[in-house]
DNA sequence: AAGTTGCTGACAGAAAACTTACAATATGAT
DNA sequence: ATCATATTGTAAGTTTTCTGTCAGCAACTT
């Protein structure tokens, strides 16, 4: 699992300083001072939360709030305000923040909330690389194109999925997949893998299933 | 879905900037400043919600409230009052007022009872994309056609429509529409998709139920 | 009694999973 | 390099599982 990427605004660098030294190592943080900075950033690359401070110098953070929204619905968003008072807690949810942090704010406050909004966002839908994993669709998206898997194949890409990097053994995929009833020399895992490796061509894609020989499979 | 549209009636020009702030964006607000205006707007078009002050210059606001209720017996009506005494609040009630806030009230607070008082009006009919489900009637309609639903069916459409875009497992379904005493395996929840199916189709719309082999159904 | 409604069991059809057999490929020894 | 061997890939066919549908029955309503 790659780091989370999270997008802040704000213009205020000793608060700058403070973000970086309490997501250090923890998540992959790009600062930006202000609202066109993080607007040409997101479009190239989405991350998966956002922090933004409404008392910015040239925009206010509500602004890019509702800008963010017409762009993105689902994007967990923090809003920070130095305005500790409930109105501006009340205007931010109301524009579609997912939760609201006031300063001075506890650093580990803001981490447990930056927790809580990934999980959220987390629930159904999950990225790596270049798959999103669709808890509730029962499907998995190979560069946003759906793959249409069954059940076995859904669980099976899964599992390689989420343990990207890492080869998994013939047993450990069979455990992992069939239950520990499974029964000795078969080709229905490759049978299996040969299925997915179709779909993802069809979908486009490079086959991403690393065969070791010996061993069992990989995704990188 | 559009905005829902909140008349208010209150004088006090300070706490009518307090309501614009809160409601801005969220709730189509008007306000106004007496009785008369407020009718008079009411019978050009109805709002999903009222709020009125009960302590007003001209007019009490109660006699607002009776009024009211003799043309519409079910509009939810928030009544804001000075007086925090148990006496008013009683009152209001009787009067007809679904809920009751006493100034100084938080606009938290208010938001909470504006959505609640919202929420039990819609109680009876929500939208969900084409459905249109009715609580009171136990049907649906479908692009406005009603299906003419069996209890059964009613409820196995509505949590599909509810959890919409989520495959819910034959194991979930039964669960929720059945209870817990469910036995086994039968072809039942079969038997009324396919009446659903059936009746969605007669209404002129194509099949929305789809079936997620293995795992069990979902609605788009 | 007649009509609804909901359920069951039987069966058919379809989809998925698996098996078999063989081809293709990688690996290591020669 | 070449070859032998082990291992994986794949096509075709088979089996199993799952869903859709039908007919019929019981419970309930009107």
């Amino acid at each position: 699992m790659d780091k989370a990427l999270i997008y802040i605004v704000e213009d205020d660098e000793g608060i700058q300083e403070l973000y970086e030294s309490a997501f250090e190592d923890v998540y992959d943080i790009r600062i930006f001072g202000d609202g066109e900075s993080f607007f040409k950033a997101f479009e190239e690359k989405r991350p998966s939360l956002a922090i933004i401070d409404i008392m910015l110098p040239d925009i206010d953070g509500y602004t890019i709030l509702t800008r963010l929204r017409e762009k993105d619905e689902v994007l967990p968003v923090i809003i920070v305000s130095a305005k500790s008072d409930e109105m501006s807690f009340v205007k931010g949810l109301n524009k579609g923040a997912d939760d609201y942090v006031s300063k001075p704010f506890s650093v580990m406050e803001l981490i447990a909330r930056v927790k809580a909004g990934l999980r959220r966002a987390n629930l159904y839908v999950r990225r790596h690389n270049e798959f999103t994993v669709n808890e509730k669709l029962y499907d998995i998206a190979f560069r946003g194109q759906k793959l249409g898997l069954t059940i076995k194949e859904f669980k099976l890409l899964k599992l390689l999925i989420e343990r990207s990097g890492e080869t998994l053994t013939r047993e450990e995929i069979f455990k992992a997949v069939w239950g520990d009833d499974f029964m000795g020399e078969t080709r229905a895992l490759d049978m299996h893998i040969a299925q997915i490796r179709d779909k993802i061509r069809a979908a486009g894609g490079e086959n991403p299933i690393v065969t070791v020989r010996g061993v069992g499979y990989r995704v990188d």
